[in-house]
DNA sequence: CTGTTAGCGCATTCAT
DNA sequence: ATGAATGCGCTAACAG
């Protein structure tokens, strides 16, 4: 507190912190950085970074942006900010890349493939250095608009078959086949399935997991009794499951193509006056956060996804450094939770 | 695609859409402004926007923001992403200012002053237009610092007693009160409490409430039967339950600061072999997502927190408009949620 | 070791 | 209605 100055000061640049200390502008800017700093005389430097002080000089990284074309910035665009499977995979995600310096611009499509797009250019248009989504769709064609800029892009959680772009996903057929696995040990021969939606890739492939599942066992693969949700919500969870039920009423057993899908089954069973898992058996799809201390506990198919956010993170990267490098897929894999929504059939 | 390109393009400037459409850089980039566009014939405009077209030329915001002073972006720092409330209140925050236009930095502080005093001057330094701290903790002077910057601040959920920043909170106080009030009314004399930090204002003022709401019907106040959490987490919840049953064994209420402290109580419940509600009613705070599925429902207060959030973002909006503009403090009332962690006192 | 110069991509005065 | 010129704050050659 060298002057005593109005409340609001305007931003020091390294003009003026050049003339507090008596040098040349473009000596501040060396030694500001690591990485030249090393180029300028001791005693200089000693006066540059009292100016700096005495001036409170932070350098303006839009600034640094525009000249090195590096924003320091990454967006993560995300289909819902309220699927707390989301948030985790938000937090390894932003976690790694705060470790290395970025910033993260964090965008929340709402299911839209319309808002996703329009994020996807306003990031861009921000200049940053790539962009993981969480949210693509299959027909997501915005997402290759993006890779046509050169800007790097990794797909997290979800995938794009096409398999252009670097991803992470889990093992989804392996997660259907470790909730069939389970339920058909308990005794379940009539295993219903709530498929996410069929536009993206675990939707799809958690449906086919439960498909091949089956039939490895020789059990009947009946299309009447799966059925899709539009969305991953609780509430589109229960209106699939209704639907279901509607269609059949002989089975002991569902597996939810995610947990929140599962929460809705329960929410059906509940105004059927059905209980679970006396009555059926569900089985989710991700283990979010709290889902054992549901009630009935969820069993479900543990999903890392933390780890998964941060292995996208480390894609994404890898590509910064790189943009040429071949897109890489990782497949995480999952386990079983046993819990409290299984129970051995007794039909 | 009129000409057969690379892969990866070069993103055009308005100097090559300016080449092409031939008419000089300020021309085109009067086109590009809505404000400024009525200034250009209306056949040259029709030739930029072919060249726009053809180039697919995207503006610069990096460059905009540096000639501009307007980066379109502010920060939102949370003290924890794994914390289902804190996300809501994102939420609600992101929705109203990507409404506004802006694009929302995010900043995972995970509980430490150090970090979120780091996200503050990242984010600082890339221009944000304004701040949204919902991690404010009394003795932050790096909150200070930004302010200093004239770099509008909003805080959200939490405050700070001196009340210099713009800020939006629940009725902590009530919420205690409704929380009293309820257990008051099932019966319970010897009510503990599992109180937040401290630091942060509503661990303080949901303490003082507590003990205020318990004065005015005469009843005791013993700081004994208080238990404050370093953190605002399940464990930290449990941690604290138990200090409070190792001086305490004759409560038959808890009232804890927030619904994962109350977590950790009933976590801390079955430790001992204690049922909720038969043997200790429990009544958490704002009412997270799922708090009502799980086992047992959690009665607790409900706090609005995307609302908060939205108002978070209308604050700080208002800020950026009118720097000078005094500030404000907006209080949300709470209300309670009865379900079934709380029963009748029976002893 | 330090100063000079030249932009990064854009908006905005000022001329014309 | 459009072109010319200037500079936002910074880095990165290039000289000296």
């Amino acid at each position: 507190m060298s002057t005593t100055q109005s409340d609001r000061q305007v931003p020091a640049t390294l003009r003026d912190v050049a003339r507090v200390a008596r040098v040349h502008l473009s000596t501040v800017s060396r030694a500001m950085n690591v990485e030249t700093r090393s180029l300028v005389n001791a005693d200089t430097l000693a006066r540059v970074l009292q100016a700096v002080d005495e001036l409170d000089y932070r350098p303006n990284q839009t600034a640094r942006a525009l000249r090195m074309k590096r924003s320091l910035s990454v967006g993560v665009i995300v289909p819902d900010l309220l699927n707390p499977m989301i948030v985790q995979m938000i937090g390894g995600i932003e976690g790694r890349l705060g470790e290395a310096g970025y910033l993260v611009l964090l965008g929340n499509s709402n299911h839209s493939d319309e808002r996703a797009k329009l994020f996807l250019e306003t990031m861009s248009a921000h200049q940053v250095e790539g962009i993981i989504s969480t949210a693509a769709t299959e027909d997501d064609d915005a997402l290759r608009d993006i890779a046509r800029f050169g800007r790097p892009l990794v797909l997290a959680n979800r995938s794009m078959t096409s398999g252009s772009f670097s991803s992470v996903v889990p093992d989804d057929q392996q997660c259907s086949e470790l909730a069939i696995e389970h339920l058909v040990a308990l005794g379940h021969q009539r295993i219903g399935h709530i498929a996410g939606p069929p536009t993206v890739s675990n939707g799809l492939l958690r449906r086919r997991g439960y498909e091949v599942a089956l039939a490895r066992r020789g059990m009947p693969v009946r299309s009447e009794r799966v059925q899709a949700a539009v969305r991953y919500t609780v509430e589109e969870g229960e209106r699939a499951c209704e639907k279901l039920f509607a269609r059949c009423n002989d089975l002991t057993a569902i597996y939810a193509g995610n947990d929140l899908l599962a929460i809705g089954c329960l929410d059906a069973l509940a105004r059927r006056g059905l209980h679970c898992p006396e009555d059926i058996s569900i089985v989710g799809c991700n283990d979010m956060p709290f889902s054992g201390r549901f009630d009935p506990p969820l069993t479900t198919i543990h999903v890392p996804l933390a780890e998964l956010g941060e292995i996208a993170a480390d894609l994404l990267l890898e590509l910064i450094v790189d943009h040429r490098r071949e897109p890489r897929h990782v497949i995480v894999d999952p386990y079983l939770v046993v819990r409290g929504s299984t129970a051995p059939a007794l039909r």
